[in-house]
DNA sequence: TCCCTTATTGAAAACGTTTTTATTCTGTTG
DNA sequence: CAACAGAATAAAAACGTTTTCAATAAGGGA
């Protein structure tokens, strides 16, 4: 019994191939072909080597994979972080985003990793790093700029990724969108036929592509009616509830001051509504608020809130899908979704004849 | 000019510690000792390498780090996903704790990594599976129970964590926490100065280590006063924007309803808002609520409440520089904080005379 | 002058896979 | 019966590091 001899007393260490190929007698390359369900291994092959995986509890190593196979398996998501003015909710609710690209992500052996950017443009940095290091198979974010710098640098590097959003250069890319520029008109157009004809629109920063398509949709449903639309009643700015604070009591102090108000988050919503209640004015009987809701949250706010409503947690799951199935190989031009937001009425939004 | 020849036309490949052996005429694991700043290799010969690796941009491949050194360079957060009745908003903002986590692991190598988890046994088995398919090389989670089985799998098998809270067994792990009970003692302790006697506390759901924290501190404060303590008006539950709403038409409905509210987070309190107003009831006149805010909402709440306030990113911050010391070999018992928030007055919280 | 120590670098092994190539064996065909 | 094709498996190479061990050179003391 010669006590140096390293391997019999040692604690279970982790079985690999090669414990395999030696308890089951055959090489390390057909354990690893037979695990991998190649079709030049014989069936009985298969069927000892599966087994004897299974009792030894055998799981490949992931490093070692990686290294040979140059994969990485990890989806990279660029996660907005607004340093906003002395942390300020902005309702950007990533935990229903990752729960979905999550759920999607679930039976495949891809993780998620986590990149913190503070813009797009700090994005493309994020973006660049995780593609030359190669810390990532493909790429997730959201927050699409009109000219987005990810956008271009990852399709002209020929980098696989999914984008929340869609920017506005012809370009093929796998994307999920929410179609705002129709909600917007539907939004608006509610407004106009509830009577209201200076209406607000509290949107985010003005080189966001879904701020923009925003717009679109509001002068559209002012074109409709024949009207001129409110452009002076556009405040671009953040998603924090300061933002809508701040907007409202801007917006009201102007000579010709709104009666609708359309939101484009619920932060800025709630902001919107502690403007008014400092102006002593209420929704739904001095003014009408409209609101987007990603996480169904309006139904609380006082008084409750006609809202459109899409479960961004939806959103999540297909970008994990169209993750996936790019990773795969399936070219972008067929992975692009557009989403519609259900509109859910929680006020008649007709304007008071009356009200200053 | 053979047209076969592999190599000299290849697109840029990445540089490899063999591409700059190459180029240097050093060996390989000359190179490396020289990145790595070992001792043993000369001053003017590292000098020479780092040069060459800068001029062929030279990044270390992370697979093949890992697959010899058997790091992962993942810290792995398991972030709870509420799938509460239909999409409720539960207030718990990750982004921000990741947002802290991230700050703290910039320049290290490590990388965060997402796991997705329904409860705290799910996070049990999702921890199982990290420590035995080697996924990370270290965890980080909150939510703790009283009795966590999370905290109790992983001290057994010594595997390094740090946890968001404390749970009530007497074992040495590293961990982050607020003053739970502090905070519901000095909440329960203001509103019975303020004359109320028949206070709520409006709690998370009863088996969390900081629910019994803050049940703990409210019996506290009754019994400095004197007082008994309303147990009967503990309402135990989500941390949803619901729960709230119900708690509140629940007890204002029993036979000697509270006058004071204790809402463990933002969107309790919006619920417990939602549900004084469909009451007709306002707070700071006809009762009064004090809430806990982790993202500094409660200014905008109508009316704007009196809270204890801490920025949760400060929280995140701590957990990953706690997550690194602790990777690095520190003991877990050097690794532990508990932060007292910040009590931000914005309403008397006097009880008005004659209310029901 | 020779040997021994020390400093520096090179060579090789190892981490755990997958893939390519080689080998062995069996059965078939001219 | 020799050659050959095909099937199954083994052997080896490769992915990019880090670490251990060996080798070389230089310098110093006897």
């Amino acid at each position: 019994m010669n006590p140096k001899k390293p391997q019999a007393q040692m604690v279970a260490q982790r079985p690999t191939v090669k414990t395999l190929a030696q308890t089951t007698g055959y090489s390390i390359g057909t354990i690893s072909k037979a695990l991998r369900n190649s079709p030049v291994v014989t069936a009985e092959t298969k069927e000892r080597i599966r087994e004897a995986a299974r009792k030894a509890g055998y799981q490949a190593n992931m490093r070692g994979v990686s290294l040979r196979s140059g994969k990485t398996f990890q989806a990279a998501v660029l996660m907005p972080v607004t340093v906003a003015e002395g942390f300020e909710w902005d309702g950007v609710e990533y935990t229903q985003i990752l729960s979905g690209i999550s759920q999607a992500l679930e039976g495949s052996a891809y993780r998620i990793s986590i990149h913190v950017i503070r813009d797009a443009e700090d994005g493309r940095l994020a973006a660049q790093r995780i593609v030359d290091a190669g810390l990532a198979d493909g790429l997730i974010f959201s927050g699409i700029l009109a000219e987005d710098p990810r956008i271009d640098f990852l399709v002209e590097r020929n980098f696989p990724f999914v984008a929340l959003g869609r920017c506005r250069k012809p370009l093929a890319y796998a994307h999920v969108d929410v179609d705002n520029d129709w909600a917007a008109f539907a939004a608006t157009e509610r407004l106009i036929a509830g009577g209201h004809r200076r209406i607000a629109l509290i949107n985010p920063d003005g080189r966001l592509s879904y701020a923009m398509d925003r717009i679109d949709g509001f002068r559209r449903a002012f074109a409709q009616g024949g009207l001129a639309p409110c452009d002076d009643l556009i405040a671009a700015g953040g998603l924090s509830t300061r933002f809508g604070k701040e907007s409202v009591l801007r917006l009201r102090h102007m000579p010709d001051p709104p009666t609708g108000f359309i939101c484009v988050n619920e932060a800025t919503t709630l902001g919107v509504l502690a403007g008014l209640a400092e102006l002593n004015l209420a929704a739904g009987r001095d003014v009408d608020v409209i609101a987007y809701d990603d996480i169904n949250v309006s139904a609380y706010f006082a008084p409750p809130l006609t809202t459109f409503y899409l479960p961004i947690e939806r959103l999540g799951r297909k970008l994990g899908e169209f993750f996936l199935r790019r990773i795969a190989g399936e070219e972008p031009a067929a992975l692009q979704e557009l989403y519609r937001p259900d509109l859910v009425v929680r006020q008649a939004n007709q304007q008071q004849r009356g009200t200053p």
